[in-house]
DNA sequence: CGCTGCCAACTATCGCCGATAACCTATCAT
DNA sequence: ATGATAGGTTATCGGCGATAGTTGGCAGCG
């Protein structure tokens, strides 16, 4: 759990940022070893070499320090995502290789998706941090779906496009998250798994056209 | 969030079992109204009229409580999912009722399915209660398993029917829990959503053979 | 230099949580 | 009637998120 106390020097007086930076920091990589559920403010704390209640100059509350990991991870796979979608090569492979960075991304960093897709969504006055999150990931969301509207071709409306990449993202998330949420679950080959969930994308024939 | 508290008479001598029925009766209930997240043990022991510690006396922890309700949650699935597959009809309408059963259930108990799904699989020697959550799960996937199969036809070998089975079925999960988990997001209508969602699994032309 | 203001960080504490220990008491078999 | 035990209690623990009030050190000014 590594709950290494040092003693910090006090920043200097404008630069808190420095300070929210490296509790940020702390946070990820606490959370990605132990889970969003299993670190408490206390060890983040500890661990940037601060008071607990110091945390509370930064940030709001735990939710919002939490939904910002999130809204950071998120980022992250999006400029994963973006650097796959520059790519060269056809529509469909550019479709497939944004895929595939989603699915790696997911099973290589589950803590991050973790927090990013699958974190409770608050209720009432947490939402201020939540739409920080929904933000990231409708960002993250538009890459695929430019991906998508490429591969549709320009004869697809822009609803269209949007329904079909809204339900293959769907698709996707929802291997992933089961992979990562029941890994006891007796599932076939994983490599085997992806293949065919992707495939089933591009299998359709009249897929430019279904509707 | 409804703490009504009264006395209640104590259970004779052989019949603790129906108190432990009251609670996880009450503890659907609270969660159904509330979250998983935002029901305690002394919510529910108060619901029910006993005090806190008397919920150690049936389960070991509120993990355990909580899968276990879970766990109901979906064998009520499992029993909604078998009398659509054994509707009259043919072997695809049978597994796209099926599958409208599930994504119903997800939307219409969005709570229950949360316990059943999206509960964080716990660490090490939470794993009874979760070992009987996923129990029900594969009980509820294997239903599943069986339209698809009789979908795919005989030709097809039981893996590669697994196979198709778990990669439609982490694509409903995914379409369900999105919904659930990010009402807040720009979704596009969500009935045409839901039938090019399930269209896409049945529209593949050489779906019986492609591998 | 010495004063003033302010910002970073602290200590102390609150109420709630899950969980355990120790004890009580109604019921049942003998 | 009595002893065992199932069913239930109160008291309490350590940890949690969060708030209030206080301290300490640097900046800018005279």
């Amino acid at each position: 759990m590594q709950v290494t106390s040092h003693q910090l020097p006090r920043k200097a007086k404008g630069h808190g940022g420095e300070r929210r930076e490296e509790i940020l920091d702390h946070a990820l990589r606490l959370i990605s070893e132990s889970g969003v559920h299993n670190v408490s403010t206390r060890q983040i704390a500890m661990a940037v070499g601060i008071s607990q209640p110091t945390l509370y100059a930064y940030f709001p509350n735990r939710h919002a320090l939490v939904a910002e990991v999130g809204s950071r991870a998120f980022r992250s796979l999006a400029a994963r995502m973006r650097k796959d979608a520059a790519a060269p090569g056809s529509a469909q492979d550019r479709l497939l290789a944004v895929a595939r960075s989603y699915i790696r991304f997911g099973l290589e960093q589950p803590d991050a998706y973790r927090v990013a897709f699958m974190l409770e969504a608050g209720s009432a006055e947490d939402k201020g941090g939540d739409d920080a999150v929904l933000a990231a990931g409708i960002e993250t969301f538009t890459i695929h779906r430019g991906c998508v509207a490429d591969y549709l071709g320009p004869a697809a409306d822009d609803v269209h496009a949007t329904l079909v990449a809204q339900s293959m993202w769907a698709s996707l998330h929802g291997l992933v998250s089961l992979l990562i949420a029941r890994p006891g679950f007796p599932w076939v080959d994983q490599d085997q798994l992806i293949d065919h969930h992707l495939q089933s994308f591009v299998a359709l024939p009249n897929a430019r056209t279904l509707r």
